[in-house]
DNA sequence: AATGAATGAGAATTCATTCAT
DNA sequence: GATGAATGAATTCTCATTCAT
């Protein structure tokens, strides 16, 4: 079940299609990521795709259909690896546990792609803005459920799913975004370890939560 | 206690500088969050600050130089006000509510501003954008101070405090990043109160704390 | 007696470079037509023409060569039709209406590639644009001799024939260049007896010749 | 009373634009006319004009409008200069000489620039190809209107008049367009003579008169 | 003979930056 | 200090032509 990209190419064959977009795409994610978008020329990205300027254009109409290309294998990573990772996995908290485990997985795997993600979409025309958004409320929705499991099922505190569910997406999404700050302090392992465990079981201590009524008191 | 810039200008008089300067920035937000940093001109800057084109030249080197006043002054914002919402609170866990509280609500005034960072920091030179970075890290390690705190105190748990800290500067910046998202479904108020319970209270309930144990033993 | 066009083909099968040419003459002049040379590329005249892009360059050496073998056929067609149109007729004034009726009908058949040639003539190379003009000078040479025919015999006054020529081509050809304004007004047949009356029979009256040659003597 | 033009300029001093205009489109109407609208670049353009490739755009949004201002000024110049011409001539026969006269001697004077009108109208959009053809219709209908008075005054037999126009701006244009051919065999005033009195005195003798009688006789 | 993918030169246009006034 | 006209480098995209199959 292939993505409707809505990009046309004028090459016929399907399977070349898609092996020159393929290269078109990787090479623009490299070059996207590190120079970004409006820094990298198409000639670049036919460099690095080992073929000529003009070619492209058989393949893509215009610069920001690469752009949408890129983007959309992003998105589309985690509409399609997070359900795999669930496959076979009934118990509902575990099912939660390893959704956050494989998004965050995802993400290392397209740390570039995922920066990307949030650096240009906006250089996207309107529509296609909408495109990619809508796919990453997919993959939320799909978190959803896996939260609404856990609260029906009454292991998990009647939460606003919604905004759990964005906690952990920005958990896993955090560790494309600071990477920077913490490759060199943990690993990944830790990382989503200690990041679920936080929201799983809390950060107070038994005094710290006495403190912590004691202070909502006062202030409502 | 002006931040040291880097960003030099033609002009001596200091006031008219601050003063042209602010026009210009002013506008340069706003053109460079809807637009972007590419799909703004210098032009269209001059004419929303009410100058002539010519005359930024007068008060910026470059066009990178009026992308960073904009970003230095997102992160400036954050460096002060956080700190200033504390002054005079000595209980370590309120001084951490407070602290998250004042970063969420300053970044909701700087939304269009906050973004921007997430979207065009990469479009600065390296230094420069070390320089924001650095900034952001003051920022953040008043929060870790604060977070540290509280654990001496035994109130939280002697978790990762980096990765705590993060937690938090994450949801403060996750309000700006998916507003599109929560706008129409929370007040910044149930966000911020949401957010943090979850951190600090967790989200299982007893018996999802029993099944989490008993996974966590099969798993390791 | 096939005209010698100077372009060549690499395909051996004289049958085959007619058929061939026919259906990319047929479908360049149409598109030139209506879009010009220039807002015409070979990929579209292989589109309508039924075949693939590089098929093209079997029969024609470069895109200029289609535009020659365009405008070839549309000259062509007035070396041919119009003699032809006075084949079994003696009487010189007869000769003389009947050519000019058929060079209105010729360029009526043609009418889109007599403006063609006036709009793109010069979009050949030199050489091949005295081709054109050579041929269309028979054409003009062979109508001059009808004229002249009707001098000696007396018919006509002795006017400069070479201007008279011209006069009548004009008329010829300003049924296709101005046909969006005449197309509306009158029939083409209106169109050549009015045009030739005028001509032949002048359009002054009595008092007007007399009027004339008062000015006429002032003027000298 | 500027002719409105519908083509804009960034720059704000009118008689600039009108300086830097001229220059533009006296380099322009040099290089469509020999090398035609596609041939010539707008680097050719700003070289010919001693200006900067960019400043063209200032003065111009678009290369079309280089044409379209070019085209203009040659429809300006007749739709000005044969009015002119008759400015205090009140007989009617002499104005209609005259116009034709001076028709003839803009042509003349804009040679270049009639015959890109024929080539190069078509290359504008249609919009602005009515603008040319609306402004050429004027120049006509004035040309018309003196026809009319001839007839009415009796001077001229009751002919088509837009017909007869149309006539006289081919013999017009017609100096222009095939200018190669004449200008070796006929003066500028030679052909004016010649033409005009082929169509108001005809060209038949008496016994061409005669001849066609019979002829129109047979054919009816 | 025929196809259509691939090439690469070239053209219009934009815009940061400079400079004369 | 301020203006805005002028510069020119750089970029996207098109298309005639070639070439492997």
């Amino acid at each position: 079940m292939d993505t409707e990209t809505g990009v046309t190419s004028l090459v016929e064959d399907p399977e070349l299609v898609v092996r020159r977009r393929r290269q078109i795409v990787t090479a623009a994610t490299e070059l996207f990521s590190s120079r970004g978008f409006y820094g990298t020329t198409m000639k670049d990205i036919a460099r690095l795709a080992g073929i000529s300027a003009g070619l492209i254009y058989q393949y893509v109409r215009e610069k920001e259909d690469v752009l949408l290309l890129v983007l959309l294998e992003v998105v589309e990573g985690y509409a399609q690896q997070i359900p795999r990772a669930l496959e076979g996995v009934t118990d509902p908290l575990e099912r939660l546990l390893k959704a956050v485990d494989a998004y965050c997985r995802v993400v290392d795997r397209h740390r570039a792609g995922t920066v990307l993600a949030y650096r240009s979409t906006k250089s996207l025309s309107p529509p296609r803005r909408e495109l990619i958004k809508a796919r990453e409320l997919e993959t939320n929705a799909f978190i959803t459920a896996v939260i609404a499991e856990c609260v029906e099922r009454g292991l998990l505190r009647r939460v606003n799913v919604d905004l759990l569910t964005y906690q952990f997406v920005l958990i896993a999404h955090g560790w494309a975004l600071k990477g920077w700050y913490f490759k060199s302090r943990l690993s990944l392992n830790e990382y989503i370890r200690d990041s679920i465990d936080a929201v799983l079981n809390g950060t107070l201590t038994a005094a710290g939560e006495q403190r912590h009524r004691e202070l909502g008191a006062v202030a409502s």
